[in-house]
RNA sequence: GGAGGAAUGUCCCGAGUGGCAAAGGGGGCGGACUGUAAAUCCGCUGCGAAAGCUUCGUAGGUUCGAGUCCUACUUCCUCCA
């Protein structure tokens, strides 16, 4: 079994070479082996995602942008959506189970998801283009008996104990169900059905996947005799700890219709400055000495950095045009503290400001700028809420027709960041 | 099957004597300082305009009053068989 082998510098393939100077590579199976590999000719290389949310978050990017780099590189992408894996559910790195979901939902899931890979990955029927394959084609298909016969020998129970998603449950007196740990045995008959089926040599993922992937590795050479490789990324976090892709608004997703371009363009925005470098490598196409020059950008001036960044990631994922317009929209709203149209915007019925029985708690509720009118009292008692740039301590002020400003709308702000147009309809 | 232990503020951890909206953390949110950064400091963190209402695994019971006592049940952990 080949361990964590610290990647050898100078790789000769472009593939490997890229993932390295960008910082993708966190261990390798054979680095050596896989370098040879690449250098020599087209590789298949594949990626699952699990179906568990209706959208993929920022967490994903970087595996996704690690298939882009693949394709780019010369060589063929394979997504993997977990329909079949999904149904059984990842122990990896969950301290507890997650509640199973539905056939149903797993479906829904990933129709819904399978829309963020196209602006990242060339589709196709070409030997580089990218294809998109659910696991449930073969998974559902096996017999209980049948699977275990096939498999089952193959991974004994000692070794499966020592992997850390197991080890990390048993340790923490966590229940791990018989469930769970079946679910490494699935990941890896995945690696063997798309090398058997495509040729795929390379499964891809995070950390956390590391031990689900080097079973994917061993049962190819054991079945198949085949050569396969495997590669994790480092966990992301940011340089306070925090994990990537999630926010107090809930997680980064993807999806335009669950977060906008102008929050996704927000989020890059706000990187923190010991971030901007790295997340320049992993989240854009920029080539290196352009970063390095960014990087370097000395205090404030850093910003323009983390401009370019946003305005990169937003372009990439929504298009150039959603992404200049967000930009727009956040340079109006702070730097000029002008009011842009693209905004985000809530509408309410005109009658209720007609009425005069609107609180400004109520609003900023029903703006989703806070979660019960108590909450939003809390906020305007501390400061933080503040309509038509103007700050209003009392969450019980009224709101009418009067506060309207020229255009006919609301500016509604939760701390400096939140910023929500009211446009009565 | 037997013995013991555990479930607490619906983000997490975690104290809790019969008078508790319930200590303390973490996280989160807001404020100050800055640069829409980090670090630091300060405030807030069940719902309600209020009276008040609803919270401590579930369901009953004792009590003026129950997270705290009793009974049953559920789930989990440890040990024995």
């Amino acid at each position: 079994m080949t361990e964590a082998a610290s990647p050898a510098l100078p790789f000769k393939s472009d593939f490997l070479r890229t993932l390295q100077e960008r910082g993708f590579i966190h261990q390798v199976t054979d680095a050596g082996g896989l370098d040879e590999k690449a250098a020599k000719g087209r590789v298949v290389a594949y990626i699952g995602f699990d179906a568990t949310a209706p959208s993929l978050h920022a967490g994903s990017l970087v595996q996704i942008m690690m298939l882009r780099w693949l394709q780019k590189t010369g060589h063929k992408p394979i997504v993997l959506m977990g329909g079949g894996t999904t149904k059984v559910g990842d122990p990896s790195g969950k301290d507890a189970s997650r509640q199973l979901l539905t056939e149903d939902d797993i479906k829904a899931n990933i129709a819904s998801i399978k829309q963020a890979f196209s602006p990242f990955l060339t589709f196709g029927d070409g030997p580089t283009d990218a294809i998109m394959i659910d696991n449930d084609a073969w998974l559902s298909g096996y017999g209980y008996i049948q699977f275990l016969r096939e498999f089952g020998p193959h991974f004994t129970v000692n070794r499966m104990l020592t992997f850390d998603s197991v080890k990390m449950r048993l340790e923490r007196e966590q229940p791990l169900t018989f469930l769970e740990f079946n679910y490494m045995l699935m990941q890896a008959v995945d690696f063997l059905e798309l090398y058997q089926r495509h040729g795929c040599v390379l499964q891809m993922g995070g950390s956390d996947q590391w031990g689900n992937i080097v079973n994917g590795v061993e049962i190819v050479r054991r079945k198949s005799d085949g050569e396969a490789f495997g590669l994790t990324t480092p966990l992301l976090t940011t340089s306070s700890g925090a994990k990537m892709g999630k926010t107090a608004a809930g997680a980064v997703w993807l999806n335009a219709d669950m977060r906008s371009p102008y929050d996704y363009w927000q989020f890059w925005r706000n990187t923190e400055d010991a971030d901007v470098g790295r997340f320049l490598r992993l989240f854009t196409d920029l080539p290196i000495p352009e970063i390095e020059r960014l990087e370097k950008l000395p205090g404030a001036e850093i910003n323009e950095a983390k401009k370019v960044l946003a305005d990169e990631a937003t372009g990439m994922l929504h298009g150039r045009e959603a992404a200049s317009q967000a930009r727009a929209a956040a340079e109006a709203a702070f730097e000029q503290g002008r009011l842009s149209a693209d905004l985000p915007t809530v509408e309410v019925p005109r009658a209720t400001l007609e009425s005069g029985e609107t609180t400004i708690a109520a609003l900023a509720v029903d703006a989703g700028l806070a979660s019960s009118r108590g909450e939003a009292r809390r906020l305007a008692e501390g400061g933080g809420l503040r309509l038509n740039d103007e700050q209003i301590k009392d969450g019980m002020r009224p709101v009418t027709v009067a506060d309207l400003n020229a255009d006919g709308v609301l500016k509604l702000a939760a701390g400096k960041k939140k910023i929500v147009l009211v446009r009565p309809f």
